[in-house]
DNA sequence: GCACCACCTGTAAGACCTGACAGTTACGGC
DNA sequence: GCCGTAACTGTCAGGTCTTACAGGTGGTGC
């Protein structure tokens, strides 16, 4: 029985931790291979993925350096969909993608199951299991087994969103003041300066000035493409 | 043993069959009361909630009208966390609100388990139980009662998401033109509509046409705010 | 043939945005 | 006390956007 395995992920205090970690729950479940990709979408242009996984180097240079996420139905279900996804060859031939498992199949990922949980942020973490033996036949094993790898990759969401996310530094962003920032979002709802103004309990004036300095330090051309570049840079949503 | 109970509430049709579902299920593991709340978070402002449950009303009269989640640490939890979270008489008083744990015990709401899961919107789902006795001393009993009810809240956060939401998108996105689709992409890259026009070969006046024809057509304020809504609904990139 | 639609063009008024000039007030660090 | 920064306000010129007016062309489907 699996017991504490579920939490024991928690304590994982950096990346080498975090993948000891999933290998063993994965292997307790008698999975040989574990992934799991932070996927951050910028919304504007591509997005980002972060993956800690014990795929051999050469699966990860055939795929996901690749970066053909957008093909993969999996990869989809888990950009759209929070329900867990048990897939198998016919997943792959359904959309048009036999050729990929194909190939995956030379690895040994026949089979396995993927979960996807989505973040306030818009970001989405997922954690993926594969084997090359079939899924229990029987439901209810079947069922036992989903639901352990449900409640563990909450808490191993919870641990990738520190170990994995830091990585990332708002160093060289722009310092936006909260005022700059306000001035933005509301910008971003279609508001006009006299607007913002009044809604920020200030003259027009003054929201424009708050504006037109998020859009320098922005470097943009005017304070629209600072709404979509503060968008990107994830300083608003 | 719970067997096919999970997948169950995916078939439920409307409000009715959703809460029998979730009532079923809830008291499969022996919880008197279940709740689920759609979160949406307007970003500035208050937040909306969608709630069904099978609260007493005089219960709800005083605690969901009452719009005091912000004071609550449950939903305070569920807010930015997905990890699942067990909660009882401590859990109030640490955050300095025992007379409102006080107040739920009168209606035999001593202890439960909430669950969070967030959407890649903003949304989040929140499915509570509730009940008076004490939850499993056991940590392996308990254990496999939080992933029972983990795998169950997102399949019922997927039933809940038609149900409980208003129509999606998806069925009724607006049609662009071709044309309008290019305006609004050299428009996002902060291009002016003389420019625009310069681009495409035409006049500043139809480039303004254009520009002025995807905004109606997105209901949007301006051309700017027509770029967000584009992107946000995938019509460009 | 005719309706419909995407696409195109012109003019004009008023709202809106941007840049540059010139200031005040409040707060915190040195 | 001095300095830097955030926040705030004012005016003015010139560029840009939005809306409303009034049209023309070419292709598709009935």
């Amino acid at each position: 029985m699996l017991q504490g395995g579920f939490t024991a992920v928690l304590g994982a205090r950096n990346r080498d931790e975090l993948l000891t970690e999933l290998v063993r729950f994965a292997r307790q479940l008698e999975f040989e291979t574990v992934s799991t990709t932070m996927v951050i979408d910028h919304f504007l242009g591509a997005s980002e993925f972060i993956t800690l996984d014990n795929t051999p180097a050469a699966y990860r240079e055939l795929f996901h350096d690749a970066g053909d996420g957008r093909r993969d139905p999996v990869m989809q279900h888990c950009k759209h969909r929070s329900v867990p996804v048990i897939w198998n060859q016919d997943t792959y031939t359904a959309a048009d993608q036999g050729d990929k498992w194909e190939m995956q199949a030379r690895f040994g990922y026949h089979t396995g199951i993927a979960l996807a949980l989505h973040m306030p942020d818009g970001r989405h973490f997922q954690l993926g299991v594969d084997r090359d033996r079939p899924l229990p036949t029987e439901a209810r094993e079947l069922t036992r087994m989903v639901a352990d790898l449900q409640l563990f990759a909450v808490h191993a969401q919870d641990a990738a969103q520190h170990i994995l996310l830091p990585a990332h530094p708002q160093s060289d962003l722009p310092a936006l003041t909260p005022r700059e920032l306000e001035t933005l979002r509301w910008t971003m709802e279609g508001k006009t300066a006299w607007e913002v103004g009044n809604i920020l309990g200030i003259t027009e004036r003054t929201a424009v000035l708050h504006a037109n300095n998020a859009t320098h330090k922005l470097g943009s051309a005017n304070k629209h493409q600072a709404v979509l570049k503060a968008l990107r840079l994830g300083l608003i949503r």
